[in-house]
DNA sequence: CGGGTTTGACCCGCGC
DNA sequence: GCGCGGGTCAAACCCG
């Protein structure tokens, strides 16, 4: 257990050094000669990921990175040597030498997969681990839950914490058991646990070491719903019997609402569902369904599926609260995306300057993700939703919505797709992330990320619609940032030259990358995570090797979610952005969702009940 | 028979 | 305080 939360640290110390050293550019070599030698070697990526998933093995990095060294010491007798060329013997020795350094090259190649394939052993160990850390501390939150049931809180800590992975928070929450009593404490958990997948930042950030997180552990995502996710009434009736939710969290859950179009009844995330319920929604005459999390019994989160009423090929599913168990496969990548998006929101509301105890209220409140910025709209009487959201969904909960929709009936322009659209009651801001892509419905996401060389004309829309006056928004940040990084001037209205240049720079970043990787990763999953294990560093690291080469993460995602058939292949910037601060948008291809083996209700069916 | 779905009833929050 | 609507419960039902 401690084990594992000091490894988790670690996790995020390794990428937080990795960030620093990417982030200085020239001077890497000040920070770490290591760093900078790695950087003229094509397989970086593996070393580093190496050296991030073990820095407690010293001899590992010494190993790799004297192998570097040589290569890079070769190369350099590569490309003097012709000039230096007089005589035939000299020459000989130079092939010689050549020949040589060639066989080195294999070793280091040989080298090289070795510890790539170490580290996916290590990463394999670490999710075992993990599973077994869950268990334990499953089984201490309930002992703990049977003797002292009285704090709710005590009781509920425990649990929170050893489900959400990515949680950084600092402060005293992490010893879980003891202190949290307050009720602010919740909203402070929330804000601050978020992300499995996003805020490899926040936790380096943070001190790293700051108290091993609790969820080092498992798969959960949306940390934040964790803690709100009951209704007070369940609250109430669990309280009462079971030990892992309680409430006292006022705030409500954060909630993240995909549109995709789809068929079925319900979308194929690869999680199990029952259905409980099923209701007609004012506004929409299709019904609404409750499922709930079957994997395991205990599991808090729920779904609600809901045909959009304009658009009866478009499904919504509104997923809240996070899995307190390892995910199969299959389910990481709906769970990692809304994850994501829930950690998003959440941060966004997290770093609010305000007290924990209120809702962040007012203005932009910013948010590191991976090192981008993300800023929520935090205006709280408005919540965002795209236009053919049928789905207002419920006002007292703070919402993003995933726009998995390929194309908008609406919108010719895939990049258009965000509305401005508020709804007046809604008390919680929503932001959207819209994926969808009016190209190619047929790219998975893992190609997505795969081909770099195929995004960039859209990179280079997106910078393009980029509204730079605003800093407000994530991708001006993102693009302000790399455009100062880059001496880059940003014109009020990008030229197209310009365009490319910060396209390039941009993508020739890996600062970018690595940020930008993760974001997708954790928007996507990680299909190499097995469910349990948040994407790591290393691993969206080793993903986002644009253009350099395939990742073979990503094509072994691309299977994982065949299911799915998700496709996530553009990170896209709105040019509403301008209109709406706060918005994200991923506009990745649509999804056939297939049919999920226990959902058997169809939303869309006529037998409800109402109320 | 066990697990999932259906569906009427109930609870609760919120707006008026 | 009242009514509305969302969300959940739980008994009945269905299905493999």
């Amino acid at each position: 257990m401690e084990e594992d939360l000091i490894k988790s640290s670690d996790h995020g110390g390794a990428v937080k050094e990795e960030k620093r050293a990417d982030s200085s550019g020239d001077e890497e070599a000040a920070t770490g000669s290591r760093e900078e030698v790695v950087a003229k070697v094509g397989n970086k990526r593996v070393y580093r990921e190496d050296d991030d998933m073990k820095p407690s093995s010293p001899a590992q990095k010494d190993l790799s990175s004297s192998k570097q060294v040589s290569i890079k010491a070769d190369t350099q007798r590569f490309s003097t040597e012709p000039d230096s060329m007089a005589s035939s013997s000299s020459r000989k020795e130079q092939d010689s030498q050549l020949e040589s350094a060639k066989a080195e090259m294999g070793e280091v190649r040989e080298e090289n997969q070795r510890l790539k394939m170490y580290l996916n052993r290590i990463m394999k160990d670490y999710e075992s681990l993990q599973m077994q850390f869950y268990d334990i501390v499953r089984q201490d939150a309930k002992k703990s839950t049977a003797t002292t049931n009285n704090d709710h809180q005590e009781d509920e800590e425990p649990e929170l914490v050893s489900l959400t992975l990515g949680r950084f928070s600092s402060d005293s929450k992490k010893d879980d058991k003891n202190k949290t009593s307050s009720q602010g404490k919740e909203d402070e958990r929330g804000k601050q646990g978020l992300s499995l997948g996003l805020d490899y930042k926040f936790e380096a950030s943070k001190s790293d070491v700051d108290e091993p997180n609790p969820s080092p552990t498992n798969s959960s995502q949306e940390p934040k719903e964790e803690e709100t996710w009951p209704p007070s009434k369940v609250l109430k009736t669990m309280r009462s019997g079971d030990d892992e939710i309680l409430q006292q969290n006022p705030v409500k859950k954060a909630r993240v609402c995909v549109r995709a179009r789809c068929d079925t009844p319900t979308m194929n995330d690869g999680c199990q569902w029952r259905k409980y319920g099923q209701k007609i929604a004012k506004g929409n005459p299709c019904p609404r369904a409750y499922y709930r999390c079957t994997v395991a019994p205990s599991c808090p989160v729920r779904k609600q599926v809901q045909r959009c009423a304009e658009d009866m090929s478009i499904l919504i599913t509104t997923y809240e609260g996070t899995h307190n168990h390892p995910l199969p496969m299959s389910a990481t990548a709906m769970a990692s995306t809304t994850s994501a998006a829930a950690s998003m929101l959440l941060s966004g509301s997290s770093s609010s300057s305000q007290p924990a105890s209120s809702i962040p209220s007012t203005a932009n409140i910013p948010a590191n993700l991976h090192g981008l910025n993300f800023y929520l709209s935090e205006n709280s009487k408005s919540k965002f939703y795209l236009p053919n959201s049928s789905l207002s969904a419920s006002s007292s909960h703070p919402t993003i919505t995933l726009d998995l929709t390929s194309t908008l009936s609406s919108s010719s322009f895939p990049f258009n797709r965000f509305s401005s659209a508020y709804s007046t009651t809604a008390r919680y801001p929503s932001t959207s992330l819209s994926f969808g892509s009016s190209e190619s419905n047929t790219v998975p996401w893992g190609n997505g990320l795969l081909s770099c060389g195929s995004t960039q004309p859209y990179m280079k829309n997106q910078i393009g619609a980029l509204n730079i006056g605003r800093p407000k928004t994530m991708e001006n940040i993102i693009y302000q940032s790399f455009m100062q990084k880059n001496n880059l001037n940003p014109p009020q209205q990008p030229l197209p030259d310009t365009i490319a240049a910060a396209t390039k720079a941009i993508t020739a970043d890996p600062n970018f990358q690595s940020a930008l990787a993760a974001a997708l990763t954790s928007i996507i999953g990680t299909g190499n995570n097995g469910g349990a294990t948040p994407p790591t560093g290393d691993k969206l690291g080793q993903k986002l090797n644009w253009g350099e080469q395939t990742s073979p993460m990503t094509s072994s995602y691309s299977q994982t979610v065949k299911g799915n058939g998700c496709a996530t292949s553009f990170l896209n910037k709105s040019p509403s952005t301008t209109s709406q601060p706060g918005t994200l948008m991923f506009l990745p291809p649509s999804l056939p969702f297939s049919t999920p083996k226990s959902a058997s209700a169809s939303p869309g069916d006529t037998r409800n009940h109402s109320n």
